[in-house]
DNA sequence: TAGGCCATCTGGTCCT
DNA sequence: AGGACCAGATGGCCTA
């Protein structure tokens, strides 16, 4: 079958995307082995897999020319528990038939490739509006659609309750749900800034950890951008750069007033691992010796920002998910559809309204 | 090596 | 009739 899809140049773009397939020649001659034997013989497809009644299955054994009937009924159905198969009786597969089974086949399966890159497509466009964007380490499929949710779920709280919201909360929502990494995928990518958030206390076992309910002071929402390795979850490197730079900024300083950032370098370092460790909705600090203040104040809550080229980053009242602000250059009308968003585009409209929680 | 994730093939079902 | 959608099966790759 694939000597056949490779022949066919109206076929060849879709296969030729996954050059495994072509370089495998393991795998292609199993996978033509396969083709034909189930061509060849429908039984093996029955026993393939469906629960669902074959009572209706009209469509391919009633397009023939060829009137012979098969007496292949007693063997079915009347061994084990299987059901007496109903509906039309299997024809003779000649040679015609067999060619255009296969033909058919080609083209169903041609299809549905392209619609599976298409779903692909759409879901990668959706990695990059979720709070957590990596082009080197993917979220898995699942994992995409429970953050989005979540994330989507958070938002419209926010809103909802017109309220600043707690970032424990915030961050708890997000990752209801998720795989334990991607929890904490998530979590190293919503940096916490610990001296504004948590509150240390003293765990059973001894070890320190951070909880507890507290305003939110530096809020989201930009992105660390995983792609950077030094931003990678469980990355212990401690840079002293700022992850306010270049394509990705922290929203702004904590309203404490934490001191400005540094946003010289020209390579962007992203905040490093978090301090924060997510245990089913439970989240603690990591005790980390080297606490410095600086790395304090890395730990920004945070969410993806565009960062325009040799623009200055957002101000301590900038929120970078916002377009309201005169500094931050990101106006609503550049928001782009999202099926066009890249890494750290802005994001929709409503960070408008988000962003007025943090003016205040 | 087991388990998770993924791409692909496949047949059934529904819709136009 | 043909295409879209769906879900099961299968095998490959990767990682703990």
């Amino acid at each position: 079958m694939l000597t056949r899809l490779f022949s066919d140049p109206s076929l060849l773009p879709d296969v030729q995307k996954y050059s495994g397939w072509a370089e495998d020649s393991d795998e292609e001659d199993s996978k033509m082995k396969d083709d034909d034997q189930d061509i060849q013989d429908d039984e093996g497809s029955e026993l393939r897999g469906s629960s669902r009644t074959h009572s209706e299955h009209a469509g391919e054994d009633d397009e023939d020319d060829d009137d012979e009937v098969e007496e292949e009924e007693d063997e079915e159905g009347i061994e084990g528990d299987m059901p007496k198969k109903r509906g039309p009786k299997k024809r003779k597969m000649t040679p015609a038939r067999v060619e255009r089974t296969k033909v058919r086949r080609t083209k169903a399966n041609a299809r549905e490739r392209t619609r599976m890159h298409d779903l692909n497509s759409a879901l990668d466009n959706l990695r990059k509006v979720v709070p957590c964007y990596s082009k080197t380490q993917k979220l898995s499929k699942i994992e995409t659609l429970r953050l989005a949710k979540n994330y989507i779920w958070a938002l419209s709280e926010i809103l909802r309750s017109g309220k600043r919201p707690d970032v424990v909360a915030y961050v708890q929502t997000l990752c209801k749900g998720l795989s334990q990494p991607t929890t904490n995928l998530v979590a190293g990518c919503l940096q916490l800034n610990s001296r504004n958030f948590l509150t240390e206390q003293q765990g059973p076992d001894g070890s320190r950890y951070a909880s507890g309910s507290f305003s939110m002071h530096s809020y989201p929402y930009q992105c660390a951008r995983l792609s950077n390795p030094h931003c990678q979850p469980g990355s212990t490197s401690t840079s002293n750069s700022h992850p306010l730079r270049t394509q990705g900024y922290s929203t702004y300083d904590s309203y404490g007033g934490s001191g400005s950032p540094e946003y010289n370098s020209p390579e962007y370092e992203a905040p490093l691992s978090p301090p924060l460790c997510v245990n089913n909705g439970n989240f603690s600090l990591k005790q980390q010796g080297s606490a410095s203040p600086e790395n304090e104040k890395g730990y920004h809550y945070s969410m993806h920002y565009s960062g325009l080229p040799g623009s200055r980053p957002p101000g301590p009242h900038n929120l970078v998910f916002g377009s309201s602000g005169a500094r931050s250059g990101i106006h609503s009308e550049n928001v782009v559809p999202y099926h066009d968003m890249h890494l750290h585009h802005e994001r929709a409209p409503v960070y408008d309204e988000l962003n007025a929680f943090f003016h205040n």
